[in-house]
DNA sequence: TTGTATGCGTTATCAT
DNA sequence: ATGATAACGCATACAA
């Protein structure tokens, strides 16, 4: 037995040669095909076991169109990339279990080499079998594109036509932390919201549904835009709805993270969570939990969103002919924390 | 101009037919050439373009045996994966500066299609340019074999034997915790540390250095073992601390995320930091700065660990054969916070 | 059941 | 300056 030095040198040509097969019999046999006799099979086998043999995938991605690649678009608009706890988590539980179904994933991006191409041209170049869509401005034409594309592609947290979508019950989550404030005696809720997505779309609705079913009315000044994933803006609006001559009991904001905005004005303004001001946020990462006082939020189920958005691409892609775009609704769960006060009822 | 309709169909035949001219001459043409006049490199590039050509990587791949991709390697004891935070920035900006150069990232595992594979043989198979190693056992006999393998590599945070490391300044960074904690009145510094890495034995080292240079003894019942961004092993080595006859007045820990656990434990106990007890932490990730108080800690500039990284790989395999293994040392910086408190010195 | 022959798209060698 | 041809490693249609 001699180590491997350089490069994979073993090819078919050398096995052929070694154990007397033609290589499209060991080809056969290395790919299982019932075509060939159990004991060649076995003898094929174990010859390219002993002689350390490695498929080259561009050779077999070049003759059969495939590449046993996923490809991950990620791009948020705020470029916090995979600083974004939220996504990264699903990009991350994604990657687990394409792994465990045998495909690899490359990231997509503008430019590789020294051209700059499209998102779908990328995927084509790197012959992709499918993609992932996350965490990027859909509306971008670039993204319509290879959503559109014969390429077999999933999206997280948003429904195209014809392409299966994995969904937090962003409705439900929405409706959950309303009913909750409410319970704890608020009436004056705010809402800081993202840019103007379908997430926002829906969980505005939640909002929105959640306050008419209770008889609640909702002042215009309650209703605050801001970015994802972003302190400043949150922070900004935070301080605009604190001014008002009716400040709201319990601001809820777009996300965990962008949460931190809200908490550091509240505290520049002399004002204690939760006894001045009730606060809630969503997500349920990690740093929700570990503030003081704990964050009211909801919880997505990240490992299920990235779990289901690989088993479903898979799928999508063995199936290329009969899979039918579907839409995944993955439930989360309200965390209550501590960051709303109970307030006595009046 | 027609749409292009399903995979990618111009190949150099189609333009070579298009245009005239044979198809090594296209190919020339394309990859600029100086063999090729100007006016039929423009010709062939204006048609290419026309045609919306692709390059086909696999094809390329197959011949050059270059892919034009990096493999990236990171997998962590506590299989955090991208929810690690601070491991997940550096990745990031080696992401982003590895796109910039022209390079693809490719995620290395064990299982690819239906074959378990070696690190070392994943690479291979993806013809990986080279590799980036972060956030692994780095005793793995798997990650051994890559390391030393001709696939050039780089490793962050940990060296080994002629392969290029891009290095977090560990020992300068706990010296400097150490010293400020001293300078803050603290007598009794007890350092919990992580599992015994080539990064642990710098931080330790730092540590023992910076005590004796300030003239401390520790005892040895102030050096507890835990493990990196675990923040369980972290809460038990936090009550072993507290409840030594002689506790310290000032703990270090493993890292921000592990802290957590201590933080946990301290508040169990009825204990207030930094009054009754001040902390410090280590990597300086987002959550340590809006933790309340905001946590004492040394930021590791991971912007800076990506993009080196990643500048030194392509480097490395750009010039195979003259390049040699560096150390790149990259230096971080004291977050003050409001976590060690300052004693009256006696 | 096994072997022969061909081609995937590209680059590289060698002619012209 | 341009073109003909072979070859990269593999999978497959077809022949035996």
């Amino acid at each position: 037995m001699f180590a491997q030095i350089g490069a994979n040198l073993v090819t078919i040509k050398d096995i052929s040669k070694r154990c007397g097969y033609s290589t499209s019999t060991v080809s056969k046999a290395l790919n299982r095909s019932l075509e060939i006799g159990q004991k060649t099979t076995a003898i094929i086998q174990q010859t390219a076991m002993e002689m350390g043999y490695l498929p080259n995938s561009a050779a077999r991605s070049l003759k059969t169109n495939r590449s046993n690649n996923l490809g991950v678009l990620f791009i948020d608009e705020m470029q916090s990339g995979l600083a974004h706890e939220y996504f990264s988590a699903v990009i991350n539980s994604f990657k687990v279990e394409a792994e465990r179904l045998g495909y690899d994933i490359t990231f997509i991006s503008h430019n590789i080499g020294n051209m700059q191409m499209s998102y779908y041209d990328h995927c084509k170049y790197r012959k992709c079998d499918g993609v992932v869509v996350a965490c990027v401005d859909f509306n971008d034409p670039d993204v319509v594109e290879l959503v559109q594309s014969e390429i077999p592609t999933i999206t997280i947290d948003h429904i195209f036509n014809d392409c299966t979508a994995i969904l937090s019950d962003n409705l439900r989550g929405t409706k959950d932390l309303v009913n909750h404030i409410y319970a704890s005696g608020h009436r004056k809720i705010a809402y800081i919201h993202g840019e103007n997505t379908s997430v926002t779309k829906r969980r505005l609705a939640g909002f929105h549904k959640a306050c008419r079913a209770l008889n609640l009315t909702v002042p215009n000044d309650y209703i605050k835009p801001a970015r994802y994933h972003d302190p400043q803006s949150s922070g900004l609006a935070t301080r605009e709805l604190l001014s008002l001559s009716d400040p709201p009991t319990c601001i809820m904001y777009p996300d965990d993270f962008s949460y931190i905005g809200g908490m550091n004005e509240i505290e520049k303004q002399g004002l204690s969570i939760p006894e001045d001001i009730s606060v809630a946020g969503y997500d349920g990462i990690y740093l929700s939990q570990v503030l003081r006082p704990k964050l009211c939020t909801f919880r997505q189920d990240t490992d299920a969103l990235g779990t289901e958005a690989a088993k479903n691409l898979v799928d999508a892609i063995v199936d290329q002919k009969t899979y039918i775009a579907k839409q995944i609704w993955i439930e989360g769960q309200l965390l209550v924390g501590n960051s709303v006060k109970k307030l006595d009822s009046e």
